[in-house]
DNA sequence: GCCG
DNA sequence: CAGTACG
DNA sequence: CGGCCGATACTG
């Protein structure tokens, strides 16, 4: 299969709030078919480019900016993502004429005819489970604890470095024995490196062991487990003297004033989130959610995601995504779904909140996006490029 | 932490 | 706007 | 040194 030789593309695609993510996706598919395809930066030389892909809600003047000059002078196609996505779901390089990119709705329409995949037609992605799967789950578990520590810090830049490194090792087609086979990689310098080094070796850090030994490091990062409780109102908590989070939920009973809805719902729930969902369960809640989805629309695509797709025994929460080209669907879904007990925040196409079927409040995510993106975001949120 |  | 959360 | 994932997205 590689209907996709020859043809060079570089992404400027964000879609739907996972932007650099899906773009990889993309990029991923684009190989596997034969094709190269490179996310755009200011290396890029878009001389060796065919195609560009931006977001369709791009301003000209935005996408002149970052691209760095005349859209008038350059000599390859601008389309839209829909482009990239029909051409891998079709599996055939679409006429980049049907979707070439323009900034109003209405110029975009005349140049662009009903292209877009018939819903009952669209074929199902193969899913590449191999890019799922994390063969250095040995570092990366360390390092997210260190990552963590950082974050629960407020160290921006050691977390999100630490972040890079993860998922460049989660993303990694072999297991790491020896610090040799990263040398050179981007991200991994002489201390990550040798932290590496020391986990292979001992199997821990000891910088690990030394944030363990500091109170507030460890108030702080038990604190900011409770959805909707950051760094910020955990040091706060501290200094309170507010140390655990039972004493946190009498303290927010006292003063509920203090806090948001939001944090309202995390802090009352918390003992709730925190316990594991098993598989059977994650499909009950799953099931009364999809009849609810089909009752709207008949063709909605429909898959539970999150640690569920990733085959395991526990879940953490109920990741759902839905496809389908109704904008009010998942509004329609939330206010009428007889499960739902809680919304921690709510859009067109994110829902995130709380449901209870059995004994317990359990976390529920819903994403809800275009037929034809469908399977990029089953397969981006199965993925987990950041965690 | 890493990178320019 | 800052804070928080999602992948 | 200074900036760092997302022209994220929602809440209040």
């Amino acid at each position: 299969m590689d209907f996709c030789k020859g043809v060079n593309i570089a992404i400027v695609c964000k879609v739907f709030g996972f932007t650099g993510a899906s773009a990889e996706v993309i990029k991923i598919k684009f190989e596997k078919y034969g094709g190269r395809a490179e996310i755009y930066s200011d290396k890029t030389n878009l001389n060796q480019i065919s195609h560009i892909i931006v977001p369709s809600k791009i301003t000209e003047n935005a996408l002149e900016k970052i691209l760095n000059k005349k859209l008038s002078d350059l000599k390859c196609y601008i389309v839209n993502e829909e482009w990239a996505y029909n051409t891998i779901i079709k599996k055939q390089v679409q006429n980049p004429s049907f979707y070439i990119w323009s900034e109003t709705p209405s110029q975009a329409q005349k140049r662009k005819p009903q292209t877009i995949c018939q819903v009952e037609k669209l074929p199902k992605l193969n899913l590449n489970f191999q890019s799922t799967q994390n063969l250095n789950y040995h570092l990366t578990k360390e390092i997210e604890k260190l990552k963590n520590l950082y974050e629960v810090l407020g160290d921006k830049g050691r977390s999100i470095t630490y972040s890079n490194i993860i998922r460049s090792l989660r993303l990694l087609p072999f297991k790491v024995e020896n610090t040799k086979q990263l040398e050179g990689m981007e991200n991994f310098g002489k201390k990550t490196l040798n932290k590496i080094k020391e986990i292979l070796e001992k199997g821990t850090l000891e910088r690990l062991k030394s944030f363990r030994q500091n109170e507030r490091l460890q108030v702080m990062e038990s604190l900011t487990q409770v959805h909707g409780v950051g760094n910020d109102l955990a040091y706060f908590l501290y200094k309170k003297g507010i140390l655990t989070i039972s004493s946190l939920q009498n303290y927010a009973i006292i003063n509920p004033g203090e806090f948001t809805k939001t944090q309202l719902i995390g802090i009352e729930l918390h003992n709730e989130f925190s316990s594991k969902i098993s598989r059977d369960e994650v499909e009950n809640i799953s099931q009364t959610i999809k009849s609810q989805v089909f009752a709207y629309d008949k063709e909605a695509f429909f898959e539970i995601c999150g640690s569920y797709r990733r085959g395991r025994e526990l879940c953490g929460d109920v990741d759902i995504v839905i496809g389908t080209n109704d904008t009010d669907l998942l509004y329609k879904v939330v206010e009428n779904c007889s499960i739902i007990t809680h919304v921690l925040s709510l859009s067109g196409h994110k829902f995130i909140g709380v449901g209870k079927i059995q004994d317990l409040h359990r976390r529920i995510d819903i994403y809800c996006v275009k037929p034809n993106e469908f399977w990029f975001a089953v397969q981006l949120i199965i993925i987990d490029f950041y965690d």
